[in-house]
DNA sequence: AAGTGGTCTAGACCACCTC
DNA sequence: AGGTGGTCTAGACCACTTG
């Protein structure tokens, strides 16, 4: 069918699950086969609402999730919107580099807008990662990233004191300031996961409250082995690629019998 | 305060957000904090509404984001709950097993629930991955996978028939098959995102539509070169991290100057 | 000022599970 | 049968942007 995803016909009809499903599923439909296209916008929900012969709440509860997924934009005052694509950028995980570093290679511009920078009393979990004493303080540097005016992550990065102990004059590349202290890491380990973005991150990240994140943590190491940086940072799940190359196990390229 | 979240008091207070939010960030704050334990119930949603003085749907609304970022559970005509920790696995990325085989080295159980096996007709998408002619088909893996009764991921594997003439022989491991075959992958190369999990993927993995998953496209290689495999996985985001160890990039170790 | 999305309400019916 | 979450409605007010 090439109808309008908004005309009342098929709605109601028992079998195909809830209405705002349903809504849903002709909105997704429509962008999918181009009928819909990128920046384009949707009628106002009052209207979306009386076209389909369904109340605005179940209207929004339709639109939510597409909104979620990163398929529309809402803008108050504005109207709905089919979300521009977002080009995935690929970063190469086997390689340890910085933000910064990451997006020069590729062309890129970086931005950085800086949420919190200075010298706290350390969290438990902040100890534990850096091997820090009781009277320690450490260096906190939390900013949004933003490369050619799109923003693409959130950095939460802690150090120990004595590793910087001026975290106000890192003005654009950590590691840089790192390195000019002679003090790069040159390993890391990182841990991966996804999440549900809460709402204060997701306005950060300019995505919907509820949107996928990808949460990754690291510690690097300095080449004595001891832990300079612990970074958590949370990246758009709809903008971000993470590749890795795979060796197989040693133990497990030859087996008995 | 070690109050009950639901007391009215401190509610419509200007200042302080959307009902909704006040109510979620309060009940996040109980189960931080202890006072509501894994798999304590929540009272009924009319409850909840009539002790705050929200109405129901806003009360809905506020447990909403809890439920799809998997620290509260619902179930239909029992009630509301606390959910039970998770204890999230780390899968080291930088080796190349199976699931089988990475569940089986932690002393874990392994199962799988299949949702689809056959030969068909491939898709563009295989078809590029995968190096097909026209005339060829594809073999395709789809399966549930389950770790001690836990649903841990959606895996949909493809593989050319000719690699895989009879998938419906693959009862556990795929990788256990190649290799009887002698044609067991040693290289491949994955990416990494994250994603709002459409509700029939929430449904296999028993989470909540909306809930964030770790997606992971890989495919694999022969010695030779060959491709043999193209896998996309979504694994629960609570139940699961990667973990991979990354080193600098030999042309960053020594900058000139 | 008019229009848009954001929030909120009171009340209703249904589907499911067994409180 | 009674309680629970799941869905849906009509209508209201607010905050924001400017179609």
């Amino acid at each position: 069918m090439t109808d309008d995803p908004f005309s009342p016909r098929g709605f109601s009809e028992t079998g195909h699950g809830p209405l705002y499903l349903q809504l849903q599923r002709r909105i997704a439909d429509a962008i999918a086969s181009g009928r819909l296209g990128p920046g384009d916008s949707l009628p106002p929900e009052r209207e979306m609402a009386s076209m389909t012969g369904l109340s605005r709440v179940t209207v929004r509860r339709g639109v939510q999730e597409l909104v979620a997924s990163g398929q529309l934009v809402q803008r108050r005052g504005s109207g709905t919107f089919v979300a521009r694509k977002v080009e995935r950028l690929e970063q190469a995980l086997s390689l340890l580099t910085s933000f910064t570093e990451d997006m020069a290679r590729r062309g890129r511009s970086v931005e950085s807008r800086w949420i919190g920078r200075g010298l706290f009393a350390p969290s438990p979990e902040e100890v534990m990662a850096l091997g820090l004493g009781s009277a320690d303080r450490v260096a906190r540097l939390e900013r949004v990233r933003l490369s050619d005016g799109l923003p693409l992550a959130i950095e939460r990065a802690s150090l120990s004191q004595q590793v910087l102990p001026r975290p106000d004059q890192v003005e654009s590349s950590l590691y840089s300031v790192l390195e000019a202290r002679g003090l790069r890491p040159v390993r890391a380990v990182q841990r991966i996961s996804a999440t549900n973005l809460g709402a204060a991150d997701a306005g950060f990240l300019q995505v919907a409250p509820g949107a996928a994140g990808l949460r990754i943590e690291r510690i690097s190491y300095l080449p004595s082995g001891q832990v300079i940086e612990f970074t958590r940072s949370l990246y758009r799940g709809d903008a971000y690629d993470f590749a890795v190359e795979l060796k197989s196990a040693p133990d497990t390229d030859r087996r008995p019998g």
